[in-house]
DNA sequence: AGCACGCCGACT
DNA sequence: GTCGGCGTGCTC
């Protein structure tokens, strides 16, 4: 006998798990995990729809309770059952549920009832309507006066949302319905894609002899048996972009569809249009700020074969084309392509793993490869294809490092160093552009005592608040504001004031320096609003300022070609983070800031301010160095047995109360020293995270290093097996980070 | 999600 | 006593 497990329904938290069916014998042969099943559930024995994510022998409850698949609906070579053997595949290496894994991979099914949404409107007159509310205040008619008066308030709800947030029970909006108070209301509003703009201004470029032989070498690739992923470890400006189009031109001649997949930093208008010049209306563009519906009707139209080119964020990768021939990764080195939340899988391991399920190819690109990718690059599980000319063959800019020490022990306590204070003079007499980059990642300025040291911290995270325009503190994991202190409230001293190292400060000073120079910034607080990126972007572009400042995101994808001068403010705070990962990212950021400038006719020149001058991610992005960083940053991680050395495994807690997490995060150490007794696995913890409290969660993390990942997964599924049996983490959420 | 069950106040 | 709302728990 063959019992199947299924899950029935991925849109509710209430059925987060699987129910086994016994497969009838006509179906034995063809039955696979993957597929869809017709299935009786509930009393009432109504037939719905289940997914097969397993099969077994044995039954895990009575099996006359078991009941039996009435049918299977689909095959197994379907787009659908294909993203559930990925779903099964992301649950498996990166540990989480089934259902965690299905939702990430088929956000489709989650809307696939609400693509016709339910709406809860009120069907009798507001006077009416006010009358029964307060009839109903003098009832015991708990409920049914929650909705009502939410009804009058807001005229039409969202019926799942009704569902949640005022305990509104099926029950309640029956009866409802039957008095003729409310009717249900359903709209299907197919949201109208993204829009084209003007594309007028691109021109087809022809390809280069080097990105021609790219092409040619892909293309090789291709054709063998087993073919492997490409890596193109291309300079900035050497025309990744025309390969990529290149090689989608000719998959979707074969009749397959592609997927580009491009960090969400870098996923503007001025990125996607030239995808828009070449392919036209047969572009979809997914980004973050859609909801849920807009990208089910994107994911709609894929599968329904209306575009051929999808073009994302991370998400993008599970789009259900029908025949899937390409996954391209822009930007491969981005961090945001690690997922943060469950299952937490990495879009590179995850694309090449669709690839093999769907016989697709892998390309992905970079001007700084992450060391995992070039590392296997190096070892031969990717193919690399290198493209070394910067278009036009314009030099890169002249680096110079400014020892930040020396500045202060000649007396120069400001932010802008004396030498690039002169240059900007220079550019500014020039009427040329000048960029000014703070590498800050989450080092804005927070606000201490000066006589007792106090630091002001978020009261419900462990992290200390940041000083924002009008004397504002904020916390930017869980946005609690309070107002500036007089006084410290620890000593009572006045002295308390912000650490200066945020782009209003260097703002401030670069206008008491300069002021007759016109200044724009680019932050968390100027870029909240939709569309203000854009429109700072354009507004530089324009020349209607002469400086730009700003974080992180000034040094993303855009060209501007008076920038002559680009100043890297603190180059070494990001060195400053206990991630190991801490060198790749300063050099990475580095490297991408310094070829931001000299995109134009002008030669460019680069700033670097720091108190390393002589770290090694340092001076390799100052003379744009990827292999003598490579082999530096490779050999430090071989010392330590980081990835990619070594494999390593968070194993993330969390909970609302701090003993029962210490005391719980304990138990799982011991467990895995009695389940695991070679002494070739390193643990380490478990300790309080980086951030140690997030919204009053408090936080713990043990890590585990070893050589190999399949040793990891093998403890991870152990563990997760104890910690499912174990009543004491009841309260306490685990979660699995491989790295 | 959707259904049955059982508790509890209100009313014949 | 019975009726009916409403929360709770279960569905292989």
């Amino acid at each position: 006998m063959i019992y199947a497990d299924i899950i029935i329904d991925i849109s509710s938290d209430k059925l987060d798990r699987s129910f086994q069916y016994r497969v009838p014998e006509r179906l034995e042969k063809t039955i696979k995990a993957g597929m869809v099943a017709a299935i009786p559930f509930g009393n009432a024995g109504r037939v719905c729809k289940g997914y097969v994510i397993g099969l077994s022998d044995k039954p895990k409850i009575a099996p006359e309770k078991i009941k039996e698949i009435s049918e299977i609906c689909s095959g197994e070579e379907t787009t659908e059952s294909r993203l559930i053997a990925l779903a099964a595949w992301m649950r498996e290496n990166y540990g989480s549920t089934m259902i965690q894994a299905l939702r990430t991979v088929l956000p489709i099914q989650e809307k696939i009832k609400a693509k016709e949404k339910k709406y809860i409107c009120l069907d009798i007159s507001e006077e009416a309507g006010t009358q029964l509310l307060k009839e109903l205040e003098q009832t015991r008619f708990k409920a049914r006066t929650r909705l009502l008066r939410e009804l009058l308030e807001k005229k039409r709800l969202d019926y799942t949302h009704a569902a949640k947030e005022l305990g509104t029970t099926s029950a309640v909006v029956k009866k409802f319905q039957e008095q003729g108070i409310i009717r249900i209301e359903y709209d299907e509003i197919m949201r109208t894609s993204l829009n084209t703009g003007d594309i007028s201004g691109e021109r087809r470029m022809p390809l280069t002899d080097e990105q021609e032989a790219a092409v040619k070498q892909i293309q090789r690739e291709w054709k063998k048996p087993s073919p492997k992923p490409v890596l193109i470890e291309g300079v900035t400006g050497s025309g990744k972009t025309q390969v990529y189009i290149k090689l989608i031109e000719q998959t979707l001649s074969q009749g397959k569809e592609a997927i580009v997949l491009i960090p969400e930093i870098a996923l503007t208008y001025q990125t996607v249009r030239r995808f828009y010049a070449r392919f036209g209306d047969k572009v979809s563009v997914i980004n973050s700020r859609q909801s849920q519906g807009e990208r089910y009707d994107q994911f709609k139209r894929a599968k329904k074969g209306e575009v051929q080119v999808m073009i994302g964020p991370r998400s993008a990768l599970f789009t259900p084309f029908a025949s899937l021939g390409l996954i391209i990764i822009d930007e491969e080195h981005e961090p945001s392509y690690k997922s943060e939340s469950t299952p937490r899988y990495h879009a590179r391991e995850t694309a090449i793993r669709r690839a093999v399920l769907e016989h697709a190819n892998v390309v992905m690109g970079s001007a700084t490869p992450s060391v995992e990718a070039y590392s296997k690059a190096m070892n031969g599980e990717y193919s690399l294809v290198r493209l070394t000319t910067r278009y036009g063959s314009r030099p890169l800019p002249r680096v110079s490092i400014v020892d930040l020490r020396e500045e202060l022990k000649a007396g120069n306590r400001s932010v802008l160093s004396r030498e690039l204070r002169q240059k900007m003079k220079g550019r500014f007499e020039k009427k040329e552009q000048v960029m000014l980059f703070l590498n800050r990642r989450g080092y804005a300025g927070f606000v201490s005592c000066r006589s007792c040291g106090h630091v002001m911290k978020c009261p419900h995270c462990d992290v200390s608040l940041s000083e924002h325009n009008n004397e504002r503190l904020l916390c930017h994991y869980c946005g609690y504001e309070t107002g500036k202190p007089r006084i410290c409230p620890v000593c009572g001293s006045p002295y308390i004031g912000g650490f200066k190292a945020g782009t209003q400060q260097i703002e401030k000073v670069v206008r008491e320096d300069f002021p007759e120079v016109r200044t724009l910034r680019m932050d968390f607080d100027t870029t909240r609003t939709k569309g203000s990126y854009e429109k700072i972007l354009a507004a530089f572009a324009a020349h209607e300022a002469d400086i730009l400042i700003g974080t992180q995101m000034i040094v993303k994808g855009h060209d501007f070609p008076d920038v002559t001068l680009m100043g890297i403010v603190a180059a070494d705070l990001s060195l400053n983070a206990e991630d190991y990962r801490c060198a790749e990212r300063t050099f990475q950021l580095l490297c991408q800031a310094v070829g931001r400038g000299g995109r134009g006719e002008k030669p460019g020149e680069a700033v670097i301010q720091t108190y390393h001058p002589d770290h090694y991610s340092i001076q390799a992005a100052a003379v744009q160095d990827y292999q003598a960083f490579y082999e530096e940053e490779m050999s430090y991680r071989m010392l330590l047995d980081y990835p990619p050395a070594a494999h390593m495994l968070a194993v993330l807690g969390s909970g609302p109360e701090d003993e029962k997490l210490v005391q719980a995060m304990y138990y799982l150490k011991l467990y895995i020293e009695r389940i695991y007794r070679e002494n070739d696995l390193h643990i380490i913890g478990p300790a309080y995270a980086s951030v140690g409290k997030v919204k009053d969660i408090y936080r713990q993390v043990i890590y585990l290093k070893h050589k190999d990942h399949k040793t990891l997964v093998h403890i991870k599924d152990q563990l997760e097996k104890y910690i499912e049996i174990n009543s004491g983490f009841r309260k306490i959420y685990i979660q699995f980070d491989f790295s």
